[in-house]
DNA sequence: GGAATAATGGACCATATGGTCCGGTTGTGC
DNA sequence: GCACAACCGGACCATATGGTCCATTATTCC
C-alpha cells in the first residue's frame, strides 16, 4: 500500500503536479519550522519560500494546524528512518559511540544552532496542540524503541548484562540527546552535547560484561 | 546597592505604584510565557492578566523584546534562588538524591507540563534573539555552578572521587534534567523525567569513594 | 474531444497585534 | 502649595496574518 493517506482521509485524486507542490510546501514549511520555530513561521514565508499561491496552500491544507501536524509527520518519518539506518544493526558499544558521534557531528556543523526538530516542536507545542503532543511523544516513544532494541541485541550476544533495563536506559540516553541538544543550542557550541552523550554511554558502560 | 538597574540604565524615577505595576507586568508576562510560549503570548494578553493599559506597559517597557529580556532575567533570579538554597549546603550523594526528587515531584504536580521556564524559552529564544540566548547562556551556567560546586565539596569531604571532573558532571545533570522535563512534558507523564535523573545520578554513584 | 475535476493566481477580507498619542490624574520634591 | 514628573486610560493606527473567493488554466477519465 502506498501511504494510506493518515491525514487527509478523504484522499482526493492528486495529480503528479498537485504533489509536488504539496510536497514543496511542506519541505518550506518544515525547514523555516525548524529554523524560526513553528510559531514564528508564517502561511507568508511558507508560501514564499516554496513559490506557491494562497489558493495552493489551501487547496491542500485545511489550516495551519494540518500543516504543522504535517511537518511533524515528516520529520517523524525522517529521523525515525535516519535512526533506523543508524540503529537498526546496533549490537556493541562501539556501535554506540558511533551513534553518539554521528549525531554530535551533524549538530556541530551548525554549532548546535536550531537543536532536534521534534524535541523543539515538542516544546513549543506539547502544551498547545494535543494532536501534536501525541505525535510527538509516539515519535519519541519509537526511536527509544529503536535504540533499546539495539541494547537488547547486546544483552542477547552477551555484550551488556541482562539485569540492565534496555527501556530506561534508551529513555535515559534520549534525555541525554535531548537535553544536549538544548544546551548546545543556548551554548552555540556542541560540547555541552558531548559531554551529556559521553555520561549517559559511561553509564552503559558500566552495565557490559567484563 | 538596590538593583543597579540592569535593564533600564537612565533609571528614571519610579515610585511604588509605579513598581507594583512594572512588576505585576513582569509576573503576568513570566506565568503567561512559561504557559504557552513567549510568542503565543500577546501583550494583549499580558495586559488583559496584569490588569493594565496599554500605556503602563510602554510607560515601563520599550517594547516586547524588553518584556521577555526581563522575564528571562525574573525567571533566572528565582530559579537560581531556589536552586542555590537546594545546593548551597550539598555535600554528599543523599543530598544528590534529595535535589533530584524535589525537582521531579514539583514537576509530577502538574504532570510533567509546561517544562523548565529557562529550558522552554531557551528552545524558543535561542536561534532568535542574540541577547536573550546569552542570558539564558549565563543562567545555565550559573546553574550548572551550583552544582558543580557541591560535587566539589563532596570531593573535599571524600565523598566522591578527586578525579571525577565536576564540571563535565554538572553539565550531564542539566543535560538530563532538561531532557526529562522534555520528555515528561511531551507524554505527560513525570516517568522520563525520573529515569534520566535516576540514571545520571548511578553515573555520579559510579563515582563515589569506597 | 468533451465533461469533470484538480490546480493555480491573486485580489480581497476580518481580525490580531505591536505600537503611538494625548488628555487627564496622582504623587514627589522643594 | 506649586511645579514637575511619574502614572494611567484608552482611543487610534499601520501592518501582519490566517483565511476566503472566484475566475482561469491544466489534467484526467471515459
Amino acid at each position: 500500500m502506498a501511504e494510506p493517506a493518515l491525514s487527509t482521509p478523504p484522499a482526493r485524486r492528486l495529480t503528479p503536479r498537485g504533489a509536488a507542490t504539496r510536497d514543496r510546501i511542506v519541505q518550506a514549511a518544515a525547514e523555516l519550522m525548524l529554523v524560526k520555530g513553528v510559531n514564528a513561521t508564517t502561511l507568508d514565508d511558507v508560501r514564499a519560500a516554496s513559490s506557491t499561491s494562497k489558493s495552493q496552500f489551501y487547496h491542500h491544507f485545511a489550516d495551519k494546524d494540518a500543516l504543522v501536524h504535517e511537518v511533524i509527520a515528516v520529520r517523524a518519518k525522517e529521523i525515525l528512518a535516519r535512526e533506523h539506518q543508524r540503529l537498526a544493526r546496533l549490537n556493541s558499544f562501539r556501535g554506540l559511540q558511533r551513534w553518539r558521534t554521528a549525531l554530535v557531528q551533524a549538530s556541530s556543523l551548525r554549532h548546535g544552532a536550531y537543536g532536534c526538530a521534534l524535541g523543539s516542536m515538542a516544546n513549543e507545542l506539547a502544551d498547545q496542540d494535543e494532536q501534536a503532543r501525541s505525535a510527538l511523544a509516539g515519535a519519541f516513544a519509537a526511536w527509544e524503541t529503536l535504540i533499546a532494541d539495539g541494547l537488547r541485541r547486546m544483552q542477547a550476544n552477551g555484550t551488556l548484562k541482562p539485569g540492565a533495563d534496555a527501556d530506561d536506559l534508551a529513555t535515559g540516553l534520549m534525555a541525554a540527546l535531548q537535553g544536549g541538544y538544548l544546551l548546545a543550542e543556548t551554548a552555540h557550541d556542541v560540547r555541552p552535547m558531548e559531554i551529556a552523550l559521553d555520561m549517559a554511554l559511561d553509564q552503559v558502560k558500566t552495565l557490559l560484561i567484563s
